[in-house]
DNA sequence: GGAAAAATTGAATACGTAGTCAGCTTGTAT
DNA sequence: ATACAAGCTGACTACGTATTCAATTTTTCC
């Protein structure tokens, strides 16, 4: 393994000083055309690799954004992912990313990611307490919650208006005279389902439902399945369920196709929320209420930068209308 | 936002040496208990954490791993991903993760990835350059190919034996007694699909087989979808498919059920190879080669320690067998 | 041609920590 | 009581770059 080369050596090969060199790669200031091309060249020949690291140190920057994140496996989180990489790659920014252990709180992990001193931490699929996200601005480390929000947090935070999504859902269902209605309900802690639910229940009472079956999973697509069985399997079986993500009604799906040999729509109607790529698949053709992720992720890192410029701004909460997808899985549409 | 804490303040604080502040948090060398806990008292009433980027400066080391990837979107490599996270995450790595635009080629990016001077870099679904991985070894950076090998390389691989997983499925299709067996090709450039329509195609032609149907895809589900349309309008229908991924094999059974109002097995019998979460689906039912994640993560980590600890150890490829899962997708099993 | 302004350059220093080395303290064996 | 070892501790420096400030060179404009 060689020596490692640093500034110092391309300007002792160019014939010029360190700071030169360092003038030549930071690309700010201005150097003398004939002495950039030496430094270029004696870089190039000496196969110099300016170290972010010590120019992190001097700069107190890293050029490094924190994600945190649950769920990759759930097939949503995997596409936010995506879009955000690209975002920071478009922006030269690095990611460092994180996700908690099973059991381990997300507060837990926070220290850890401090260390390196990102220039922003983005987090999804997950809360954080009121106390650790102050000792990131403290810090100078703009926190922004995707797809969570806290109220009188001082994090922004970026999320789908739920409680919207899930009116929209309510009167879709009642507008297709849909008569025993279901919702499946996610972790009932989590605000993306509680906004959900809210929603949901809201136009339901407006609308002159009092009363409707409820069951509970996790988001992930086996409690789906195993909600929507124990759903279809009461002698008051819906025709219609909510499911608080396309998972658990890709679940329920196959729970009343495959499980009990019922018909979706014909049967029973089900929507989702999130529009995962599966939920466009022949198989499925799901109706649900669609996330503007692109959306959501350009308005994070907006955020993000507003931040960064300017720490002393106050949080902000931006709401992102979903989009009503209709597909196949719904009938009278 | 408040002045950074230093690990100077701290000693102030504490009233004793910077140095010994730094053996706290190194938790190497012997300190008083005293003065230890003076000092974590300290530490703890300025809210001190000590800055990884100045550690890393001096240690040579940044504890961060590199991870390259493409394709977040297919079910299979946020699974292999998590797996990632979680080990790193146990051994108290940092996990810096990469991404390529969609025409931008991987050696472009690892110039990016040195410069923060990661302890190792793992590539997935992407090939590198002799060069550039010869490049990444001359600076003191272990790569590790993860499912992708380059021949006569300097990197260390692991990857799934996809000739042994081809020669078992057709082994599976002819033992069942299927009479027109077709494939489903992936990019017909990447070494998981040539390696596994090799060994596919030899243990045809050692059983006798020398014609059969072939469509190429992406790996994709939307490729394997229109590749199995294509070959199931054919007069002389296929009564088995080998997809190269398992993405393809669902799009395939899609195509098979809602394209054409075929049944699966018993119309046609489809295979697929990775064993994706959705293959268990009772929609599906895939039968498949499934890959050995949590194997194969391990062994990469394992010969990324050996290769850190010593780098000058050789090159090596491990070949992981994959498992044959036997679901509901081949007819006569 | 000369003065002033602008552009370029290099020396020196800061960033925050780890680790070396020498000195100090304490304990131990003779 | 003395010599010696062992255990701690602190002063100092390296890590590799960006940046400030002053010095130098070049350009511009009368």
């Amino acid at each position: 393994m060689a020596k490692r080369i640093t500034s110092i050596d391309v300007a002792v090969q160019a014939g010029v000083s360190q700071s030169t060199v360092s003038r030549v790669f930071s690309d700010i200031e201005k150097v003398a055309p004939d002495k950039r091309h030496r430094v270029l060249e004696a870089a190039n020949q000496l196969g110099y690799i300016p170290n972010a690291i010590a120019r992190s140190l001097t700069t107190q920057r890293t050029n490094i954004i924190g994600i945190v994140m649950a769920n990759l496996t759930s097939p949503f989180y995997p596409y936010v992912l995506e879009k955000f990489l690209q975002c920071l790659r478009d922006m030269e920014k690095q990611t460092l990313l994180f996700t908690a252990a099973p059991n381990q709180d997300i507060d837990d992990i926070i220290p850890h990611i401090m260390q390196h001193r990102v220039d922003a931490l983005i987090v999804t699929s997950a809360t954080l307490s009121t106390e650790i996200v102050d000792k990131c601005l403290h810090y100078g480390i703009p926190v922004i919650l995707f797809n969570r929000y806290v109220l009188n947090s001082n994090a922004n935070a970026v999320c789908t208006d739920n409680a919207e999504g899930g009116r929209d859902i309510a009167n879709l269902f009642l507008d297709t005279g849909h008569q025993n209605i279901a919702y499946i309900a996610g972790q009932s802690n989590v605000s993306t389902n509680t906004d959900r639910e809210k929603g949901f229940s809201d136009r339901m009472h407006e609308r002159g439902v009092t009363e409707w079956l409820r069951e509970e999973g996790d988001f992930f697509y086996q409690s789906g399945y195993d909600a929507a069985l124990r759903l279809l399997t009461r002698p008051d079986r819906p025709d219609a369920i909510f499911c608080a993500s396309d998972n658990m009604a890709l679940g329920a799906i196959d729970a009343a196709r495959y499980g009990l040999g019922l018909r979706v729509p014909d049967d029973v109607s089900i929507a989702g929320f999130d529009d995962m790529p599966m939920a466009s698949w022949p198989a499925y053709q799901l109706t649900t209420m669609a996330q503007q992720v692109d959306l959501m992720v350009a308005t994070t890192i907006d955020l993000m930068q507003a931040k960064i410029e300017d720490p002393d701004s106050k949080p902000v909460l931006r709401l992102i209308p979903g989009r009503l997808v209709i597909r196949g899985s719904v009938r009278g549409v």
